[in-house]
Formats: C-alpha cells, structure tokens, sequence
DNA sequence: CCGCTAACTGAATATTGTTAAGTTTCTTGC
DNA sequence: GCAAGAAACTTAACAATATTCAGTTAGCGG
C-alpha cells in the first residue's frame, strides 16, 4: 500500500495548497489539521512532508498563493479602469475589501500570520505584499497626474492610505467597528472618507 | 500534596494574566503553553481551570488586560495633554505606537486574536476596545473646537484615523513597511501624514 | 528481468490542552 | 474542640496533532 497510482509531485503540493485555502474558508482560524489536508488531496499527513518540510511551510505557500489571487484581481481591475484613476482607487479598494470579507481567515494568514509563517522573509522585497503595495503607489501617481494630491510623496501617501484601508478592514472584520451599519459598510465608509479627502485635494476648476 | 499554603483566589488569576504578558513578551506567538504559565505562578497546568474554564479564557483575560493597559497609558496623557487637542493627538498617536511596538504580541492578541479568544464578545458596546475608540472621538472633537475638520461627523472621522494609525502598526510590526526605515519610524511617517491633513483642513488665519 | 530510487504508508513519538480521581487544607455547625 | 463537607490543588490519565521512522511498493534504467 504505497505509491497509489501516480501523481505529479508538483500537482500534489499545488493542490494542497488550493484545498487548505477550501478548508480555511470553512472555518475561523487556521489551525487546520494536517490530516484535514491531506484527506482533501487524497493522501495520508506524512505524505506532504515529502512537499513541504513542515506545516509552516504550507501555510508559508497558502500566504503567498493568497497575496497572487489579491493581486491579480486587482491587476484585472487597473486594466479595465485604466482611464480614470479615482474611479480606479475606488473600485481597486472596494474589490481589496470584498476579498478580505470573501476570504476572512485567508485575509487574516496573509497580515497577521503566525511568525513562523512569516519568518526569515526577506524585510519586503521578495514578498508578495510589495506587489499589492506597488499597485496603491501606481494609483496614487495617476491620480496626481489628474491633479489630485500635489506635491505629496506617493510613497508616502500610499503606503498611508493602505494602511487605512487594511486597518479598517482587520478592525471591521474583528467586529471593533462602530457604530450599527454592517462591518462590510464600515470599512465602505472608510474608503469614502479617504476619496473624500483626496479629492479635496484638486486644484480649483472655478 | 495539594493545597499549599494559602493562596488567595484572585492572587493566583491576576498573577496567570500577568505572568502570561510578561512570557508572551519574550516569544513571538501566542502559543504559551499552560504549564509554562502554571510554572511561573507556582501551580500545575490543571489549577488554572479552577480560575479559567480554558486556555481561551486565560488569553480572554490578557487580551482585556492588554486594552485596560493601553487605555491608561493614553488617559493619563490625556491629562497633561488636555489644552492643546493637536499636540494631544500626536502624543496620544505616539504612546499608541509606542506601546504597540513594545508589546508586539500582546497587541497581536488585542487586535488579531484567534477566534476562539474573541468570541462571543459583544459586538463592541462592553468591549475595551470601544474606549479606546471613544478616546479617539475626544480628540477629534477637541480638534474640531479649535476649528479643525469643520463639518466631518467625529465618530466617521476618528475611526478613520484609528484605522489608519492601526494599520500602519500591524503592517510595520509584520516588518511590511515599504523603503529603508526602520518598521518604528514607517509608522511615524503615517502619523506625521495624517496630522498634516488634519493641519490642513484649519481655516485660514491669514 | 534486476536492482534502485522516489514516494507514500502505517506505526511510533513528543508536545500540549483537558479531564478524572484522589488528597489535603480550611471552614463551619455543633 | 471536632467531625463533616467544601474548596483547591495534585498526580495520573486521555486526546488531538505535528513530526519522525522504518518498511513497502511503483516505476525506471540497465
């Protein structure tokens, strides 16, 4: 009893990863157990030592995987919306939060991970997070092109303004929220607090 | 062997709560385990469930300390701090960020706690953490006395500015800063950001 | 057809939260 | 004072789960 038939290596870790991203969406912290994994891929908990060299390093994967999925849909989303940067930044951010509020637990792997997860990753160069960060940056130079935010450092205020979106949307989905609107309209009326301000921030078209 | 000497009841679970911040401030996760926790108060594992139905209410409990902490450390700023609102706001930000990055993963288990220690919280009304919200309204409000953010609702405002300043400490603490800086002052840079709109929206004094 | 390697399995081990049963100390009614 | 009962802890046992180990089988090069 060993060997089933035969499985691509590369297909069995893929799938691990895919099934444990399932099973975080069925539960509310990510104490998985190893077992629950491998019974969704089809094999028996050693087996995936054979693929990653200890639970750490599966979850290390499922973070990763996770910061791909948000940044290729919001990359999706600057392709549609090319034109208009402050409707961009709107519809950018909303699709960031509806992805943390469609995937909680995932949400919750990728920004506050057990710190073996995020060990020994390189200070934010390698990471997958810069990506989704260069994507605010990029938004923020367009929108002062259109005039909007002058004389800022867009570093700077990108990284000021992703810092608002995440810390309303971690806040909302504690439920620390206030007030009675929903916690998904909460982290809205952050967005809208935020585009409200820039856009404040236009030259005079009188 | 059992029942030592004598040991007041609230002695030995004030004692668990204070001995579990000071382990949880030299590990990076919150995985204390119970004996070690035991150990430091002078009992075994089990005669902590005399005092906590489980480990989830043991971390229940620090994660209440944590904010009783945090609210007392700001209050008393709030005294000295009390005639000027925009100086109040800083230092107040400051002590925030400040105690963040001195209890990394105490406020880890303040504001991402693993479900099982946050659960059945109320919404928020007796949480502790909606005094340190209302603490931010004060200040927003005292700002807007003196002519500051006229016209924004205080309560849509400072839970804007909290989400901000939180998630600039959580994302620097993941060391997800972007640039050379050091991750203390990246959140500082935020501050500085958000006092400088706040600056902004004052009426001229021309 | 033979050995060799890769890859998985079942069983074993260690850690840790939790429960059970027993024991000692304190308290309280008499 | 003292016996009965409750309180509060102890040691021992149990359960879940990550990880390791030794064995076994499938496919492959010769």
């Amino acid at each position: 009893m060993a060997r089933p038939k035969k499985e691509d290596a590369l297909d069995i870790s893929r799938r691990a990863v895919e099934e444990t991203i399932r099973l975080l969406g069925e539960r509310d912290d990510f104490d998985v157990p190893l077992a629950a994994v491998a019974e969704a891929v089809g094999c028996t908990a050693p087996a995936l030592y054979g693929h990653f060299r200890n639970k750490d390093a599966l979850l290390r994967a499922v973070h990763d995987a996770g910061f791909r999925r948000l940044y290729e849909e919001k990359l999706a989303l600057s392709k549609r919306l090319r034109s208009d940067p402050l409707a961009y930044l709107r519809e950018g951010t909303r699709a960031y939060v509806q992805f943390a509020f469609n995937n909680p637990t995932l949400y919750r792997l990728m920004f506050s991970p057990p710190p073996g997860v995020a060990a020994d990753q390189d200070p934010l160069s390698s990471d997958a997070g810069a990506s989704v960060l260069e994507l605010a940056v990029k938004a923020i130079k367009a929108c002062q092109k259109r005039g909007f935010l002058p004389g800022m450092d867009p570093n700077r205020y990108a990284f000021t303004y992703w810092a608002a979106v995440h810390g309303a949307v971690t806040l909302a989905l504690q439920n620390r929220a206030p007030g009675d609107e929903a916690r998904f309209d909460a982290a809205i009326v952050v967005i809208d607090t935020l585009l409200e301000i820039i856009a404040a921030t236009a030259p005079d078209r009188r």
